[in-house]
DNA sequence: AAGCATTTTGCAACAAAGTTGCATTCATCG
DNA sequence: CGATGAATGCAACTTTGTTGCAAAATGCTT
């Protein structure tokens, strides 16, 4: 085993998930990606497993806080593994802004970039605070 | 015609849209709205119309930025109204925080909540930012 | 107000995305 | 290694979104 899967195999044991081949493939495609995917993503880059498969895998790894969600306005999920701390604690707390690249179409995450505070109007209670930012990324600005 | 219609009337016009019954009847469902509605929302109100005309229609109103996406995690995209001047400028420029309460699924645009400024790595360009807050609704915890 | 050109709508057919039940296979643990 | 419970693949289905085309409605001109 190589160190991505040793990681791989590390996470779905710290969940409490049974260590399957199509687990292990998923999660190390996430690990090893630069950028967020969406389910249609996981199945062109993993065509060995059924596609019902990979939507119980993606349900079973949000269930568990192994990647979280990123919201977008195009009718899709794109999915990013969380942070170290994330996955420790259980405990989803994805506090850095996404970029989201109108000529790639690729999401990141800026790791760097923290989400700014804000205050609601009273009355409302926070629980999650998602922030997108959308432009030219990096890559294609150069 | 009522208020509602009058002004439902105006926003069309004032786009270069023929005034049909359905653009008109499903402009005005958004405008009465508390909160931001998804494709399924309006299908459900306006029964009159198919299918295709919403579709189509939510694209038109898309592109003459008479109402603005809101992204999501749960695979739908919401829209609600933009704001006078928003539709005055024809360009669009949402600058508030949207709240989606956790318990009652509805989204809301909080107009007076700006969304504050983030500063981006270097190399990144900036077009849009997009800020949701989930959590409970004045209305959910009263 | 009637006719005409153009746009919009509804229908049908289709494509894509997501869900569910169930039999088979696989991982884990004794 | 064998038993047990979980995960997978398949099939069937539902929901969501798209496209082409004929019919209908809109707005313009007269």
């Amino acid at each position: 085993m190589n160190k991505l899967e040793k990681q791989s195999d590390l996470i779905l044991k710290n969940n409490g998930l049974s260590v399957t081949s199509s687990r292990k493939k998923i999660l190390e495609v996430f690990l090893s990606a630069e950028t967020a995917l969406e389910h249609q993503d996981i199945e062109k880059i993993v065509t060995q497993y059924d596609r019902v498969t990979i939507y119980r895998t993606l349900q079973t790894f949000l269930d568990k806080g192994i990647i979280h969600p990123i919201p977008t306005t195009d009718n899709s999920i794109k999915y990013a593994v969380c942070s170290e701390t994330c996955v420790k604690t259980g405990h989803h707390h994805d506090n850095h802004v996404h970029f989201f690249c109108d000529k790639c179409g690729k999401t990141e995450c800026l790791d760097d970039v923290a989400i700014p505070s804000v205050i609601l109007p009273s009355g409302y209670d926070m629980h999650e605070i998602n922030m997108v930012v959308n432009g030219t990324c990096k890559t294609c600005r150069a």
